[in-house]
DNA sequence: CGATGCATGTAAGCTGTTACATGATTGC
DNA sequence: GCAATCATGTAACAGCTTACATGCATCG
């Protein structure tokens, strides 16, 4: 098995944290994540799932149970030693140096807005980060520390740089109006 | 035309900035960008302009001067008008949080590792960030302000970030060590 | 005259998106 | 009874990656 893309290594890691749980939950909790990059449609998840189980990193089982069928997935011991590999493959140069930002790659070419266009361009954006620095900081207080040390780390991780870009785009605003 | 992607956004700005200039230039510009995020392989951006072409949004003149048959390339007016709407959809919410870091999505997933595997992934990470934010400064330097006024503030938020990025780490390191 | 860099492209395959499609359960 | 939510999937399409393929120019 080669090793997992992006997606499939935090859906397994999802499944590994919340198991046992459905494919549904985990496009929900894939929602819910402090980045927006993953829209988990329904056409992404369930074939990358089904793709998953073909691997044998996951174990699905159907809930007798239940009248809508629903389908239990569990991580298997291969699935356990394939994210540990996946987390460890994090510290790669490559890896790291691959955030993307869409607000900041627009930032290069800001010089194909006038000076009125980039000005409402900077306060729109610096709002909505505003707004998102927000929601970013409540999801942290409501996952407690205690209970899910990693899930908050990695919140925090998001407010950290949340709060860097809106700094620095308050300087990028203050760097323009000076001229 | 509809709104372009990302990866179209990114190289209008580029020919914008560089025009005329070939497609082989548009790549290595790519590359030498602070984020890896794109590799700017030939089998996308070769596409990708000729997409670009057919929507009038470039226009390609065949070098008579050049026995290598290279083709310079230019944005046209039409092609102006879809960089700026592009560069104006960057303040969406949706946008605006969709930036990814793998390194920060592993980090939700932590506890798949042991005590020293951790150690040891967070170790690697941060130096390799270091020399990252090393990059990224010396870059700093070589585009001076003057010069390009906004690849230097885009290339300030991305020293911004890893920093940000760098800390947060650091945080976690010693949060993970004091237990 | 050989290596490196400039320069352009194609083909197969995988992944992800959008839109569509269906049905059960729960709460009001 | 009806709306919202839970729950699962498919089909067509677009985009990106990897690998392959070619050829000129320049420098040592």
């Amino acid at each position: 098995m080669k090793i997992l893309s992006e997606l499939e290594g935090v859906c397994l890691g999802i499944i590994s944290k919340q198991q046992p749980c459905t494919a549904y939950k985990v496009r929900n909790d894939l929602k819910a994540a402090p980045s927006s990059h993953w829209q988990a449609s329904a056409g992404s998840v369930y074939p990358l799932l089904a793709r998953l189980e073909a691997a044998g990193l996951v174990a699905m089982s159907s809930d007798k149970c239940d009248g809508r069928g629903r389908k239990l997935l569990t991580v298997t011991p291969k699935g356990r030693k394939s994210l540990s590999k996946w987390v460890l493959a994090g510290a790669d140069e490559t890896l790291i140096s691959s955030v993307s930002d869409p607000v900041r790659s627009r930032t290069f070419f800001l010089d194909a807005l006038n000076a009125k266009q980039r000005r409402d361009f900077l306060d729109r954006t610096i709002s909505e980060l505003e707004r998102f620095l927000q929601a970013t900081e409540s999801r942290l207080e409501e996952v407690p520390e205690s209970e899910d040390l990693f899930g908050y780390l990695g919140s925090l991780g998001a407010m950290k740089v949340t709060e860097a870009r809106l700094d620095w785009l308050r300087v990028v605003r203050e760097r323009l109006t000076r001229t």
